[in-house]
DNA sequence: GCCGGATACCTAACGCTGTTAGAGAACAAC
DNA sequence: GTTGTTCTCTAACAGCGTTAGGTATCCGGC
C-alpha cells in the first residue's frame, strides 16, 4: 500500500535529492541537515536515500556539483570588448553568490569541486580566456587558482560571521565584543581602525579582495613582466615578486 | 573510588582539552573527533568534559585559537633589510604549515579566527608593518584579510584533496580519474595542462599563489598606483586594475 | 494473462553521537 | 569536622548515519 501520491517509477535521483537538501540547508543550516529530515521533506523514509546515494558524502559532493552548475550555468567567453579581468571577477562573482544562497553554502562546496564536465568546460574557457589574454595555458592552469581559492576562502570566513551557528546574540563576531577587547593602549592601529576591521559591507569587501588578486594575475603576465620600455627597477614590487616568500 | 592516576586539583582545562583534541584530530580526522575518544584519551567520562566547556562548537573554537597561537607564536615586526612581503609571505606560510600539522586543521580553523588578544597583537603586528611600508592603517586593515582568504582557501582544499574523507583508492581527486574524464577533443586546453591542474607540489603552488596575492597587494600601494615616472598606461594592467568588477 | 526479475521503497534495528540531570567524590577554608 | 565549591561520575535521552531484509510496483517475455 504506496501511500505515495505520485506514479511509482523515476521521481527520485541523486540529482532530487540534492537539489531538496540545498533547500533544507537554508533552513537548519548543516547541522540541521539531516538524511531523516530530507527524506522527510522527500515524502519518503531516510533508508530509501541509500538506494540513490551511497552516503552522506555522496549527497554533499552532489550538492556541491549542483552548486557549481548553478554558479556557472549560461557561462561563456567574454564578451566583444570585455577584459578578461572583469570576466574572471564576474565569474569569481557568480560562485560566491551562490554559495551566500545557502546556508553554509561555502562549507558545503570548499573541497569538493573538482569532477563532472562542467567543471571541465569551465577551465577550459578560463584557460582560453587567458591564453587569449596572453598567458601561456600551462601558466594560465597553475595561476587561476588562487582566484578560486580566495573566493572560497573569503565566502567561509562570511558565512562564519553571519554566526548562525551560535545561539542569539552570542557570536563571537559581534563588532562590540571586539570594541571591548582590544586595548587601545596595546594594540592603537588596531583600535583606529575597527571600523574597517568589522565594517560589514562584505560585497564590497569581496570586490576589493578581487581586483587585489587580478592586480596579482596580471602582474604575472610574461610581456608585463619584461616590458621593454621599463627602466630596471621602474616597477616598484619589481624585486619582490620575484623573490620568494620565506619558508 | 577516583581511580585516577594524578592528583585530584587542576588536571583539566579548556587548553588542555583542546590541546588533546588537536592530537586526536591527527588520527581519525574531523570525523573521529568525538567527546567520548577524547574523554577517553585524557582519562575521564565524556560528560566531564562539559564542566569546562559549553559543547562542542566551544571545543573547535579553542582548538583554532590554538592553532592560531602555535602559528604565531614568538613572531615579531620584519627584521632589519626584511621587505614586507617576504615577512608577510612568511607569516602566511606558518599559518599554512600549522593548518597542515592537524588533519582537516583548515576546515576546524576557518571561519574561527578572530578573537583573543593573540589575535589583535598579530593584527596591530601586520598593520604597522603594512604602514611602514606605507600603506594607511585603513588602507591596510581593508587589505590584508585576502592574504588570510588565500592562505585558508588553499590549504582547506589542499586537505581535502588529501582525501582522507574517502575510502582507500576511491577519492575524486586522483589524478588518474581525470584523466579519463576529460574529452581531449572538446577540452583540448585542459587537456594539454592536467599535469599543471593535478601537480602534486601543493607547497610550490602555494608559493606562486603568495606572490600572486603579494603582488596584487603592492599594486594597491597608493605612492606605487601613481608613480610620476611612468608614462600614462606604461602600465600594462592599469585600466583593469581601476576597473571595478562586474557585479 | 501471467510470470520473473529489476527497481524502488519500506520497517526495524544497530551502534554511535552530543548533551543533560543528578549523585557523589575530592579538596579548601574555617 | 563541617561546609561549600570544584570536579568527576553514572545513567539516560533523543537523534544521528547506516544496514539488513522484506515488500510493493513496474516492465519485458511468453
Amino acid at each position: 500500500m504506496a501511500e505515495n501520491g505520485s506514479r511509482g517509477g523515476r521521481r527520485l535521483s541523486p540529482e532530487t535529492i540534492a537539489r531538496a537538501a540545498l533547500g533544507l540547508l537554508n533552513e537548519g543550516g548543516l547541522d540541521g541537515l539531516t538524511m531523516r529530515e530530507l527524506a522527510k521533506r522527500l515524502d519518503v523514509r531516510a533508508a530509501t536515500l541509500y538506494w540513490h546515494l551511497r552516503n552522506k558524502r555522496e549527497l554533499l559532493d552532489a550538492m556541491a556539483a549542483l552548486m557549481f552548475e548553478e554558479a556557472v550555468a549560461g557561462v561563456e567567453g567574454p564578451r566583444r570588448g570585455e577584459d578578461w579581468q572583469e570576466w574572471a571577477a564576474a565569474l569569481a562573482t557568480r560562485l560566491r553568490r551562490t554559495m551566500l544562497r545557502y546556508r553554509d553554502g561555502a562549507r558545503v562546496f570548499a573541497g569538493t569541486s573538482v569532477g563532472g564536465p562542467t567543471t571541465f568546460r569551465v577551465i577550459e574557457l578560463i584557460l582560453r580566456t587567458l591564453q587569449d589574454a596572453g598567458y601561456a595555458p600551462e601558466r594560465a592552469a597553475r595561476l587561476f587558482p588562487v582566484l578560486l581559492h580566495y573566493t572560497v576562502g573569503f565566502t567561509i570566513e562570511e558565512q562564519a560571521r553571519q554566526g548562525l551557528d551560535y545561539p542569539e546574540g552570542e557570536s563571537p563576531y559581534e563588532p562590540d565584543r571586539a570594541r571591548d577587547a582590544v586595548d587601545p593602549g596595546r594594540f592603537p592601529l588596531v583600535a583606529g581602525v575597527l571600523g574597517e576591521l568589522f565594517d560589514g559591507d562584505a560585497d564590497a569587501g569581496f570586490a576589493r579582495g578581487l581586483r587585489v588578486v587580478l592586480a596579482g594575475l596580471a602582474a604575472e603576465l610574461p610581456e608585463a613582466a619584461e616590458l621593454p620600455e621599463l627602466p630596471e627597477g621602474a616597477r616598484p614590487d619589481d624585486a619582490s615578486v620575484r623573490g620568494r616568500p620565506a619558508t
